[in-house]
DNA sequence: TTAATGACTTAGGATTATGTTG
DNA sequence: CAACATAATCCTAAGTCATTAA
């Protein structure tokens, strides 16, 4: 009942926040110093505290991306052993373990492409030892740990086998069927509704809490939220100001007034009890015996089987989300201002349910009813409520491999390759646009030349103060960049430094065309630092250009667009049919991370990897002595068999092998100085997100196709079903 | 015409599962 | 087999963009 109030206290705290309107833009390109939109700059102290975590140094245009990938080696996945296993694996590797649980006929054994794949292997290959992993070849029953008889082994392939033949089989094949017609997304729709969080447990009486040195028994209410407090102890965070000072606010509310007459001051409350006792539970957590987390597993498969699965229009989809978001304390990106912020528990009378009319809709839990039930064909939801801290809706969707989510992927990919076959006059338009002499021309042409080319977000407008501050294109303030008619050799170049999406910071040095140069200088005359670079326009308007231009177009298709064609050259440019497997991985990783430097896809460096960087260059230095050694030798063998002066068979042979020695040795150097190489530079870049958003599945499927590449490769298990569609559709000469 | 809302995609970090190594 | 490294999965915040309401 309080969470609607505060709604509303919400929603008025936003129009008060506000920014100044923008002003129309009929004016004449350069004319509109005046109706600059302000903003106060305390924005822009933000920005740079804090140090950004990433730094980027220089990003390459579009299309050029050739040198900014220098080594790759590790691959994705586990690529190494799979492929090892992969053809004939299959026979007779003792598959014990498998045996134990699965225990069904069998079905003929496995073709051997299906061997290889997907889990069946990755079990396998954990639970023995492994002899390292076979070579192609066939491996005769080897070794084999006595423990299990053969056709038991044989019965849990064929096992193995039937449930991916039936996973094959059921799988929905929606791509090959008609699509509803406009706006409606499913015609019946039935499913459990979401799985709420367990409720709160009270602390046991040796756990307490600590005010100014004195024990306090909290109310139930203020212990959950002093407990959700005391779990992050460990993190930087709740040293920080604002979270702190949101998270007393908020805790105050959840007090008795008898509490919150006590407890006035943060820095007089003691947690470490309770920040123990959470420790000591995540310790218990993991210590649990293997049948204790077996129970576990079981438990939480009961709660996926019954709660992860809908019915959509007589199919079974996977749901993506169908845990409600427990309460905990909300930690936004960046600089967030609503850090710290009590996140509340999500109650049944705050859910809206959305499922098929003829359907049963879902029980709420005993005692509780929902907010509505509804039937609504036009939505993909199952669920939603409003959220506190944000006042936005969340919802309960579908997995990334349904239909819903899959159709629209495939759509998305369409639509940008329908980009392709204008983008030439696309381009003309917005440079010729430099030259309008509307304002808002000029700076939409700029805005466009820099999406286009830098792959910019479209940078929708936000509210001050209600979330941290980053920007995207139209969004951009002239504080973000600075201009240098000449630097490195090159002219016209702008330096973009601001925080993007999830705060990440975009640092670039780009070159561009004297017209843009021109065009930008003209923008920033008499702005301040935090007045909009582009004060006359906003995605809105873009957009709607856009659209104009082509059906679907938006802001967005264009990252899209370049970042699957710039994959689709980059494999091109870089995979030879005559390479080998590893070398050909090496070249989709280095033409995957081309993309991802262009979209700026970063990420924190992993926690430890100094340490393992580390290590690998104290491999590198002990390789390096035993090649010097190697090396000695080899020379001392060929000194020895120079003297002797007649041939001498026997002396001959020890030279050749030091020296094959010492062959060997450099390879695995190189190979070694490699993938340091790599992993350095993989550092802060992420490939994922690109890979899962922005790389059109079908050129990754082709490239598969043609160069006689396994797809499992290049994409896990969840990626292969999110892409199923593709996979299926796809053939070697798709083209982008 | 603009602001607010709603629905959906995109995103990186945290957590967990798996694999490797000493 | 413990300790560690790496990959997969989970989680939910933070964007985009169209529609709706004021």
């Amino acid at each position: 009942m309080g969470r609607e109030s505060d709604a509303k206290g919400d929603a008025k705290l936003k129009q008060k926040g506000t920014k100044l309107k923008r002003l129309s833009d009929r004016e004449n390109a350069g004319s509109g110093g005046d109706l600059i939109k302000k903003r106060s700059s305390k924005s822009k102290e933000k920005k740079n505290d804090g140090s950004p975590k990433q730094v980027r140094e220089v990003l390459e245009p579009v299309g050029s991306c050739s040198d900014l990938v220098k080594l790759e080696l590790q691959g994705d996945f586990t690529e190494k052993k799979k492929k090892g296993l992969k053809r004939k694996r299959v026979k007779d590797e003792p598959i014990e373990e498998e045996a134990a649980f699965v225990s069904e006929r069998g079905i003929k054994p496995l073709s051997d492409e299906e061997a290889s794949e997907g889990e069946a292997q990755k079990k396998e290959s954990k639970k023995k030892p492994k002899k390292t992993v076979k070579k192609e070849e066939e491996e005769q029953p080897v070794t084999k740990k006595p423990k299990r008889s053969k056709e038991e082994i044989e019965e849990a392939k064929m096992l193995k086998m039937k449930k991916k033949e039936e996973e094959e089989q059921s799988r929905w094949r929606w791509w090959e069927e008609e699509r509803y017609e406009d706006g409606v997304k499913w015609k019946c729709l039935e499913h459990n509704g979401p799985y709420f969080p367990p409720e709160y447990q009270p602390l046991p009486d040796n756990v307490n809490f600590f005010y100014n040195g004195k024990k306090m028994k909290l109310s139930l209410a203020a212990e959950e939220v002093a407990l959700f407090f005391a779990q992050m102890l460990d993190h930087e965070y709740t040293t920080k100001k604002v979270f702190r000072e949101n998270f007393f606010r908020d805790w105050r509310k959840e007090m008795t007034h008898q509490e919150r007459l006590v407890i006035s001051d943060l820095e007089k409350c003691d947690f470490r009890e309770l920040h123990a006792f959470h420790k000591d539970k995540v310790e218990a957590r993991k210590a649990l015996s293997k049948e204790e987390k077996q129970a576990q597993k079981d438990a939480n498969q009961k709660i996926v089987d019954k709660y992860g699965f809908c019915l959509l229009d007589n199919h079974r989809e996977r749901i993506g989300n169908f845990k409600l978001e427990p309460p905990g304390l909300f930690r936004g990106r960046g600089e967030h201002p609503k850090q710290g912020m009590l996140k509340k528990r999500i109650q049944p009378e705050d859910i809206i349910i959305n499922c098929g009319k003829e359907s049963k809709p879902p029980a709420p839990p005993a005692g509780h009813h929902w907010k509505e039930v509804r039937h609504d064909n036009t939505v993909t939801w199952l669920a939603s409520w409003t959220e506190n801290v944000q006042g936005s809706i969340k919802y309960i969707m579908l997995n990334a491999n349904s239909k819903l989510k899959g159709e629209k992927d495939w759509e998305k990919y369409e639509v940008a390759r329908k980009l392709k076959s204008c983008v030439d006059s696309i381009r003309d338009g917005y440079l010729r646009d430099l030259k309008s002499k509307q304002m808002v021309t000029r700076q939409r042409a700029v805005a466009l030349y820099f999406i286009d080319k830098l792959a910019l977000r479209a940078g929708n407008e936000k509210e001050e103060g209600e979330t941290a501050d980053t920007v995207g294109c139209c969004s951009l303030r002239v504080e973000h960049i600075t201009l240098h008619d000449e630097l490195d050799g090159n002219d016209c170049v702008v330096e973009f430094d601001f925080l993007g999406k999830d705060s990440i910071r975009y640092y670039n040095k780009v070159p561009v065309i004297k017209k843009v140069f021109k065009n930008i200088k003209l923008f920033m005359e008499s702005k301040d630092p935090g007045d909009e670079l582009f004060d006359r326009l906003n995605t809105a308007l873009l957009n709607k250009h856009l659209s104009s231009l082509m059906p679907g177009l938006t802001a967005k298709v264009f990252r899209t667009y370049n970042a699957s064609i710039t994959l689709q050259q980059q494999l091109q440019q870089l995979t030879n049919k005559s390479d080998n497997v590893a070398e050909k991985l090496l070249s989709y990783n280095r033409a995957n991370r081309a993309v991802a430097i262009l979209c700026n896809h970063q990420r924190a460096p992993p926690k430890t990897f100094e340490q393992s960087m580390a290590n690998l260059h104290s491999k590198i230095v002990a390789r390096k002595e035993q090649l010097a050694l190697a090396k000695t030798e080899l020379k001392l063998a060929k000194k020895e068999l120079k003297t002797r002066g007649s041939p001498d068979s026997k002396l001959q042979s020890v030279v050749d092998r030091k020296a094959a020695a010492v062959k060997r040795c450099e390879d695995q150097l190189l190979k070694m100085e490699v993938q340091a190489t790599d992993r350095e530079e993989n550092k802060q870049i992420a490939l994922g997100t690109s890979k899962l958003n922005y790389l059109d599945p079908r050129i990754s499927v082709a490239w598969c196709k043609n160069m006689d590449v396994p797809i499992e490769k290049i994409y896990n298990k969840t990626q292969r079903e999110k892409f199923a569609w593709a996979i299926d559709m796809t053939e070697a000469d798709f083209e982008f």
